[in-house]
DNA sequence: ACATAAATACCGACCGGTTGGTATTTATAC
DNA sequence: GTATAAATACCAACCGGTCGGTATTTATGT
């Protein structure tokens, strides 16, 4: 054991490092199953530690909701689908990345705040605020393309470029449920197929399309 | 109080009280937060009941996925769209039918096995594969109607019947999701449209619209 | 028809371990 | 020296699960 003191950085401050564990623990158990010493256990911080930087588990929550949207933002805002001179190309780019993305283990491509959403939805209000801020303003960042990609194409269909926005969410919501319970990733790829074929489809058609 | 015993049979045995409370508890609080104690009592049960009927919590769970795919199956199975003489209005029945369902309370439309799905997928597998099997047997019986369809169309898609299904089970779930994430059933409506104008573009393709 | 045996259904007190959370102390940084 | 960060010790409530027992239904032997 020798001295546990001194501060050890080792690899980030204990907030960071249980912010993490929170994210690759609740990710594959839950929230709620997912134990306060569990955390500190793998973050290699005592309690006092915990509830020195929060002011309980639900806190955890909502911590953990924002760091995933911080991460998330700075990893798709960097990524290369932006650099499409089209905009229905940055679109598509986009839903190519998330594509990219999923393979491997389950664990660890899907969604924190999607996860955490099922179950605090309605024990846990301010989770579930800082889930919805999450995907929504994951989302909105889709819609000045399809804005874009709509006026170059004349398209004026029924649907709003946030509702559309919000459905490619859902899909990849959806998609990480189904791999999780087929235990495999490919149905998951699947599904993102389709979304891409609707985008694709959506956007060629001549007419509007009137379908409802 | 009176006489509390003389096998009351008040509203169905205990073991489908226990099944019908656990549908209720856990889809609005998740698996893992639900206590043994509180289904008990939402039951109107003991303890000793409920270990008659299911050797363990987990157990229970297995129970109450096979019980969801038992009421669905029969929900859906005497549900009207299966009238449509076209195979692909049968599809688009499906669609219309589910979208119908979605109103009101989030905690009486959503999925209790894609709920489930998210919590035990790891932890508990016997849950994840009852859960699997409910999502994914519901998936199949859509797959006749979408291959006759697909047939009376001669589309030959690099898609298959099967993905399609699941596809449609995905945008649900996901679907779901959302609208526990914005308390608001309205954008799960949004995602179950946009999924109706998908099958539409993709059954009136004249082509056979290769994306990818 | 009836006594008896054996399942089945259910009850509720109880158990050891774990839970989220607190109080107090100790080390470090500026 | 004082605010911040973290460690230690501790707690009452609650957790899933057990257990000995009782009531009721069903099967069986005569």
């Amino acid at each position: 054991m020798s001295r546990p003191t001194k501060h050890d950085p080792e690899r980030g401050d204990a907030r960071t490092r249980l912010l993490e564990a929170a994210r690759d623990i609740v990710r594959t158990q839950g929230f709620a199953a997912t134990s306060v010493d569990q955390l500190c256990r793998a973050a290699g911080v005592t309690k006092g530690a915990f509830f020195h930087h929060f002011a309980s588990k639900e806190a955890l929550g909502v911590a953990a909701a924002e760091y995933w949207a911080e991460t998330a933002g700075t990893l798709f805002s960097t990524a290369p689908y932006h650099d499409h001179a089209d905009p229905l190309d940055r679109v598509l780019g986009y839903v190519d990345f998330r594509r990219e993305i999923i393979a491997g283990d389950i664990g660890e491509f899907t969604c924190l705040v999607g996860t955490m959403t099922q179950e605090a939805y309605a024990s846990h209000p301010a989770i579930r605020e800082a889930c919805a801020a999450a995907i929504f303003d994951h989302a909105a960042t889709l819609e000045p393309d399809i804005a874009a990609a709509m006026k170059a194409r004349g398209i004026v269909g029924e649907w709003t470029p946030t509702s559309l926005a919000a459905h490619t969410q859902a899909v990849l919501q959806g998609a990480f449920i189904l791999a999780k319970a087929a235990d495999d990733p490919a149905v998951a790829i699947d599904s993102v197929d389709h979304l891409k074929r609707y985008l694709t489809l959506l956007f060629q058609t001549p007419s509007k399309g009137r379908t409802t």
